[in-house]
DNA sequence: TATTAAATTGTCAATATTGACAATTTATGG
DNA sequence: CCATAAATTGTCAATATTGACAATTTAATA
């Protein structure tokens, strides 16, 4: 017998501004007034919600981790015994800049901010162990020694390359990116 | 017949604590106050010695790429004909953490900042071509394609692995990032 | 329609940050 | 010592940012 409420919904308005924000300016440089502005809402709102500015980045590091979980299963799953090719292909899928920028504004953030060098300093180490289960099933015969150092170049290669978005006319560097995951991929079929 | 100038002495102390503010708290994060703190200066000195905020950061970019250039100089020089292991152990010689997080620091600030944009553009494309023209001299029968390939994971692995710098316990990524450049140098071997 | 819980708006003070500039101190050469 | 140019300190106002909370409005339902 009351308003009927709209928390989630505006609690996922906030934190999309939030990434927005954290993706133009940087985590520090996002004020709340900003963030407000951007999803449309009075500032007192973002209180009214989540809380106050540290309980804010505490709520969008742990929905990104949530979501950065969720595909990484998504990429274990689909990739089962995928073909190299396709491997590199679903990882270089244009998934919307956005998470690429917001990842390493995190990663700028993470020297002042213990929550969020924790979990993305786990979630770094998933993304190997994933990556590394997935190349090891296409290559069964490969040393375990040579699944981790592709796995971490594939990773490294990968991760540089959506860095590579907040500057212009990257395309041709993005595409060698590519072509570079592959072929270091492809060095363990020599087995 | 007046008193010793101490301004280019002290602009490389300003800039010197800006960047490790850069690398602590990022751009936005880093106030005036904090900078001068670090700095062991008045926030006055800043402005009477490079200006206002605006041109303390182009001070900081302008001197960060000028080094950059300096530094891949060196490295161009240094590498002729160098062996692959060599090229590897140079590029991964740990030139202190604060390059790394500082460059992925300004990365996050280019989208709000078009002269860091810029540079930023400029460098990582020069950096391309040096380090494709370094592996031409060692591998002239390579293809034009295959050293642009090549020249950009060798470079992406290596930034992302200077990444891990500000997570925790990246030890093993580190080596196996190494590890994987090497390996995709190498297969320049057989053509 | 009256009630009720939630949404939304509005306001205020405390603090942080920046820009600007005046005032003072200091070291050197003459 | 004196004049001078530079370094250094100090201060003030304007603005930005945040935290806190009161006041009001709104939509469902009994």
């Amino acid at each position: 017998m009351a308003r009927p409420s709209v928390k989630e919904k505006r609690t996922e308005e906030i934190l999309n501004a939030f990434e927005k924000c954290v993706a133009r300016f940087g985590v520090e440089g996002s004020t709340l007034e900003k963030i407000a502005e951007e999803a449309g809402l009075r500032r007192s709102l973002l209180r009214h919600y989540i809380g106050n500015r540290d309980e804010l980045i505490d709520a969008l590091i742990a929905r990104y981790i949530e979501r950065s979980d969720a595909d990484m299963q998504l990429l274990a799953n689909s990739l089962k015994n995928a073909s190299p090719q396709k491997i590199i292909d679903y990882l270089f899928y244009e998934e919307g800049d956005l998470t690429a920028q917001v990842s390493q504004a995190l990663m700028v953030a993470a020297p002042e901010h213990e929550n969020i060098r924790k979990q993305l300093t786990r979630w770094t180490n998933d993304f190997h162990d994933q990556l590394t289960n997935i190349l090891k099933a296409i290559y069964p015969d490969a040393t375990k020694d040579n699944l981790h150092i592709v796995s971490a170049g594939i990773e490294g290669i990968y991760l540089n390359a959506v860095s590579f978005n907040v500057l212009d006319d990257m395309e041709n560097m993005k595409a060698a990116s590519k072509a570079a995951a592959l072929k270091l991929l492809q060095t363990l079929d020599k087995t």
